[in-house]
DNA sequence: ATGTGCTCGGAAATCGATTGCCAAGTCGAA
DNA sequence: TTCGACTTGGCAATCGATTTCCGAGCACAT
């Protein structure tokens, strides 16, 4: 059925108003004081006509496009998913517009999708770069355009402003946790993502400088790798232990599959995640867990963004991250929290 | 530190390669055959410059932008995120780029990431409207401009073409299932999610056409409104019954309060949900669901917009979703668990 | 030798909105 | 009355790429 509609310019407004197209600009934009009775003509001749505006126009002309890119790795991650909603608000919220694009965990679609935005001329760029080092040509080349900050994966040297939180600090609270609540003799088990990604890397590195005797095993960022995590540690025929998780979606995984294979949490097993996303009520028992500052950590980009190119110097924020005492970690009757203290 | 470059134009690379902007564009885009000498000292010259198209000046002159959008009302439900993802691909193999925007679960914002999308001159838009009635503005907006497809949920009278699952056939499934597994005189409750989306609606509906007699019980879409409902049926001193639910995450939050609260699944209660994504292993017990075909809704989606106009008769595709058994309803002994180990 | 047709580079128009500049008009002050 | 300051509308340039059109140059056939 549909014929569509062609748009309609500026050119039409000022000829049905009988003004010419700078008129109409001003009008619209109020960028200029102007007589009254000619403003109110040409907008209610916007209004009759529905003009809408062309942002393409706008923004070759005016050589910015209000748009704000962020590009992660996957939409599937509900620590990305939580992200990218609530970044949207705080860039609605400060007048930008939030596109984003997933990289499909591929390198060359991340690639791609960094030169569509470039392309765009959007105004800024958040990214969380899948991989530590093959990001960087990317990352580096949105940089040199734009204002851009990385987000929770880093590449090291590239110079481009990193905000995250505080793995090690994250980590530091973990282990804590874990001596606090793992019996005498039993294994500590730090179930990592590879070390591709720096968030990966550094949660494992810090644990390992923390818990060297640890038994680490390493795997991808997803639930299936907390079922094939389970289904290692259960071959090797570990009987019970504390398992760190390196992020949430790999802790219920885990906790999922030792449950399913009969294994009781927390009497035999503890799980303990990492990002804060179990705590919004999927997990059974409830995850004990390293709950992220998503609220400050969006700030924090929002920040960067805006004084671009004022403060250099503050090139990476780290934020504290807080532990979240679940029931998967301590046989306790309410949510009351009380640290094992003896 | 970092001066940002400013962007390399088809200007710079006509005056470096001694030729005019005509010949530069039909260089890089082979549009016209040309003298080999003078395209390879083009291509080379933007090689050396770092030239890179300038998208908007493109999509200004040619009247069409390389991008697909899609508005969802929140990145936090998995299934929709997953649609993100699966649709990205799909798109991409397409060879279009696919923008996404969430709505925030607020018309307003719904409205205005319509506008915007539509403002940047978009090829075509995906659109899973928050409110069969309230969204319908924006959607004809966009529909009278560009190729708009619903998705998920949809505006009933919009005229604006649809693609979801076939949401009677998949609560046939379920009732024939409920009815199998439901002992003699046992509850069964449907929690639902409003009737604000078609999606809830027609679920709802569909089920109170099958099993009039069951208690239904309406909240939204997220984990947290299958926590509260769980806890109103203990608080109606329900002691055991079969729940469907109207969503996966809504399932998963009745699992989750329900064993937290020392009943047993399914031995006390069965859960069913909708739409699959509760497949990918968070659930424990692995949840009974109907699964939506996203490869093929996804298919579907790209059809009708690459077709646009030529078959507008089919206008609404219903796909065939299928349950998937899991061990929330029925009580299995399989292989997988493996005696604890004494 | 002239006409016909083809190839290929460049000039210029175009997409739609914004904005620097100019000129006509208004107003008040000298 | 005249001059300057100020207002306000319009012309035209501009952003960057594409594309239509034109003409120069060449080959080939008549």
């Amino acid at each position: 059925m549909s014929e569509r509609s062609q748009s309609i310019t500026m050119r039409d407004v000022a000829e049905h108003a009988g003004v010419s197209s700078s008129s109409v600009s001003r009008a619209l934009s109020g960028s200029r004081s102007m007589n009254p009775d000619v403003r109110e003509r040409v907008l209610r001749s916007a209004e009759v006509l529905g003009y809408e505006v062309n942002l393409l126009g706008r923004a070759l002309r005016q050589q910015r496009l209000n748009v704000v890119g962020l590009i992660l790795p996957d939409f599937s991650n509900p620590f990305f998913a939580a992200m990218a909603e609530h970044l949207g608000e705080v860039f609605r919220a400060a007048g930008f517009e939030l596109l984003v694009s997933s990289a499909g965990d591929d390198l060359s679609t991340e690639r791609h999708a960094v030169s569509s935005f470039l392309g765009q001329q959007i105004q800024a760029l958040v990214i969380i770069p899948k991989d530590e080092t093959e990001s960087r040509e990317a990352l580096e080349a949105a940089s040199r355009r734009i204002p851009t900050v990385q987000f929770d994966r880093r590449v090291a040297t590239s110079g481009v402003p990193y905000v995250g939180c505080d793995n090690r600090a994250g980590i530091e609270l973990i282990a804590r946790h874990v001596r606090d609540v793992t019996p005498q003799g039993e294994r500590v088990v730090f179930v990592g993502a590879g070390v591709s990604s720096s968030s990966a890397r550094e949660r494992r590195e810090a644990f390992a400088a923390l818990m060297p005797d640890a038994l680490f095993l390493d795997g991808t960022f997803d639930v299936e790798w907390g079922h094939q995590a389970a289904r290692l540690l259960l071959e090797r025929s570990e009987r019970g232990g504390t398992i760190v998780a390196s992020a949430d979606v790999i802790a219920l995984g885990l906790q999922s599959e030792l449950q399913a294979r009969g294994r009781r949490i927390p009497q035999d097993f503890r799980v303990i995640g990492f990002d804060g996303i179990g705590v919004t009520g999927y997990a059974l028992p409830a995850l004990t867990t390293v709950r992220q500052p998503i609220e400050e950590m969006c700030a924090a980009i929002l920040e960067l963004i805006s004084r671009d190119g004022l403060h250099p110097e503050s090139t990476e924020v780290l934020l504290a991250p807080e532990l979240v005492h679940g029931k998967s970690t301590v046989l306790e009757e309410d949510g009351a929290v009380a640290p094992l203290g003896g």
